[in-house]
This record gives structure tokens, sequence and C-alpha cells, in this order.
DNA sequence: AAGAGCATTTAGGTGAGGCTAAGATTAGCC
DNA sequence: GGCTAATCTTAGCCTCACCTAAATGCTCTT
């Protein structure tokens, strides 16, 4: 399986952006690319042209994008490579969560298949990553956000779609979280955003911020 | 101390191989480097002047090849960075020897400061890698090579200067790894290479490999 | 059927990094 | 000093990977 050009980093960031994307509402689109990769539409429908030539996507003019087995199986090897990154940065080098996605945007480019392995080995095959996505599956997305979730019961939080430094400082200064218990109070009217009450603090919470934070009733649960 | 627009790999790679043959012989010379990094001459000239309008090296038309100060912080970075890297993959994933290098020389370039500070934190600051090379000091190249050791004395290996696959893979065959102890039996004429007796074994080993093996004699001595 | 909103094409730019061929320079030797 | 071999540099050019603005084309909704 898999011919063994290397490919570009931003090759790899396209795939991995068309992977996140797959599955979600019409799946990913041009601009929805474009606006994630920080690059013009123009552009995006470019390196489609190349990616189709890769035979990592199927994909024609105006059409839907998806990923080709081969163009899946190598989305998800770099996707595993920045999730257990993330891991080996969080469990043995104490790196700070904010600061592990962006880390692990640049190893993920370097490791090897052979080194990814082995991480998984000495971490004894984590199953998630430290902002809860998973680390071998394809996550679950028709799981709840705290945007849309019930008043009133508590929910435990599961993972965090954003990653970028200042959200995931901000959740880490809350102690918001992969498995805190957390309990909607109330919700603003007029994009106000979110109550919650978690660890016996109350937070309001942005509209926008709310709606990555997935939550799921409490239950039996991964390791975070 | 130093500017912070991000350096490109073959920028990267030139420093390396410039601080790497700092101080042999007449230093990095424009062949030397091309020889090193795989590239034709007229190349490297063209990267020296990049470097030079770097300020990353001073450097004039025929003139001697030198690290700035910057360059040499920098250099001393990036291979401070491989080595930890390799001690990180020797030590913690376990990777093979042999295959240690090559992925140390894609992870050098994608590793942080901050991570860097924190694999050593990690490992009690180690003195050397797994090829025997000082992580935080300038090696000391007036060390003898078995090419030119004396014969009939108990010497033990300090470090490898190759570190290609095929060539480490070779001496961890034959345990001649640093703090392996050795003995030179003979030298054998005509480019024959040199006999070694190591483990109650005995070996010969061509002359430019052995060229690229230093020894010492017994003593105190760093961590491996 | 018409326009809003995306997506694509066109045409073009930039920067990195490399190469060949030819000429310049240096160093070593007689 | 003069010659040659080895080494460097220059010049000119090329490719590749990405990106962009602007104009055009498609499609879907109403």
């Amino acid at each position: 399986m898999g011919q063994r050009e290397p490919l570009t980093n931003a090759v790899e960031e396209y795939l991995e952006a068309i992977h996140r994307f797959a599955g979600y509402g019409d799946g990913p689109t041009t601009t929805r690319l474009a606006d994630h990769l920080n690059v013009k539409p123009a552009s995006v429908t470019g390196m489609l042209r190349r990616l189709a030539d890769l035979r990592l996507i199927t994909y024609q003019r105006y059409g839907r994008i998806k990923l080709t087995p081969a163009g899946g199986r190598l989305a998800h090897a770099i996707v595993r490579r920045h999730r257990l990154a993330e891991r080996l940065l969080t469990d043995v080098l104490e790196v700070p969560l904010a600061q592990v996605h962006d880390e692990a945007c640049r190893l993920e480019h370097a490791l090897s298949a052979d080194v990814a392995g082995r991480i998984a080995d000495k971490l004894g095959d984590p199953e998630l990553c430290p902002h809860g996505h998973p680390i071998n599956a394809q996550a679950d997305d028709r799981m709840a956000s705290l945007l849309d979730a019930p008043k009133g019961r508590v929910l435990v939080i599961v993972r965090l779609e954003n990653e970028s430094p200042e959200v995931v400082r901000y959740l880490t200064d809350r102690k918001l979280l992969p498995n805190a218990r957390v309990k909607v109070k109330a919700r603003e009217p007029l994009d106000g955003g979110v109550v919650v009450e978690a660890g016996g603090e109350t937070h309001t919470i942005g509209r926008d911020l709310a709606a990555t934070i997935r939550v799921a009733r409490p239950g039996r649960k991964k390791r975070p």
C-alpha cells in the first residue's frame, strides 16, 4: 500500500483539513478550506487539482471533495501523528497544553511511521489526544456542544474542537478541559453566550467558543 | 539576541554543516560542503552569499568561511536540537541507533527552543548524544581516531563521526559503539584497514571508516 | 429568469533551491 | 616566473511549490 514519494508539508496540511471537515455538513468546501488554511479560494482550487492528480481525493469542478481510500489513509496517518505528538509533548515532556497544538503541527510532518508507532507503544496506545480527540478512530461528530446541551444536567467535557493557544489557555485557566464536569445554568439571549458552572465556579462562555466544546452525559469514559 | 524570522531547512542544514567542519583542517570549504550536502559547488557559493547577507557567516570570495557570533549560536542550537532529539529517540522511544540520525535530521527543524529545553530537562541534561557527540560543548577535535591510535593499548570508543545507517548498523552488530573497549592489533598495509579486538572478537575495519571512529585512553568518562 | 454566492480559470508573481558552462583565482610545482 | 590542476565564482537559466487578484462561470434558490 501507498506510494512513497514524500509529500510536501502543504499537501499534508490540506489533507488534514479535508479530513477534519469530512462528514460535517456538506463536507469540505473550497471556501471552508481557504478559511481554515488562511489562503484564498483560488489557491485551494489549485491544490485540489494537485491532490486529485495524486489520486488522494476524487473531485471534479464544482463537485464534492472526497478523500480516496489512499488519501484517507494518509490523512488519518497525519492526524494520528499529530495527536501522538501531542500526547508525547504533554505526557512525557510536560509542555503546557495551550502550546501543544502548534508544536505538534510542526512535528507531525517530521515523524516517521516507525517513530509514531513507537510513541504509541511507549505511551500504552492512548486512545485520545490531550484535547480529547480520538487517536485511532474517526471522531463521533454527532456529539453535542455546550451550545446545544440541555440546561441543568451534569455533563462531561469530551473534547475541544478549537485548539488555538488563546482558547486553550482560557479554558485551562478555568479548568474547562476534557473530563471536567460542567452544568449549563443558562443561555443568554442575543448571542450572549452560555453560563456554565464547573468546579464551583461560574463562567460565561461566548457562543462561538461554546459551539466548539463537545460534551456528553457522564458515563463509561475513555482515559483523558 | 537573535532575529526571529524562521530559517528555511536548507539554511539550517548549511549552518549545521559549516559548524561541523569548523576547526577541522582549513575549515569548511565550498567543495567539502557541496560534497557533504550532495549539491554542486556552485550552489554552495550561492547559499554562502545568502548566509553572508543574513549575517550568519562572514565570507568573501575565495576567502575563509566563518560563522558570525549569531550564526554560531544558531548552528549550535540546531546541532543541540539534533542531538537532544537523538537522545529522546534512543532513551525514551528505543529507536534503533542506526535509524536515529536520519529521524533526528528531520526533527531538528521542527523542535522549538522550548521543547528542546524540556527534552534536556526530562532526560537530566545529558552531555552526549548516542553517537558520543557532546550536546552542549564543542567537540574536541584533537581526539585520535582508530586509524592513528597506538597499537596494543586498550582504548575506549568515544564517538562516531559517521552516523549513516549502514555504518552504524555495521558497528552496532560488532558492538563497536561509544564506551566499548577496543585494542588495535595491527594495521594492514596498502589501505587494508585496521585490525581491532573488542569483546573477544577481532574485526578488520576499513581505513576510511576507522578514521571516523574517535577513541581515547580509558579514564574518567561521561555517561554514554 | 435572475441574481447571490461560490468555485474556477487566467495570468502572473515570488522565493527557494538547484544546475551547467564558462571564466576567475589560488596554490603547488618545476 | 610560468604553468597546471584544483578550486571557486559568475552568469544565466530552470523548476517547483505556492500563492494572488481579477474576471468568468456555475448552480441553486426564489
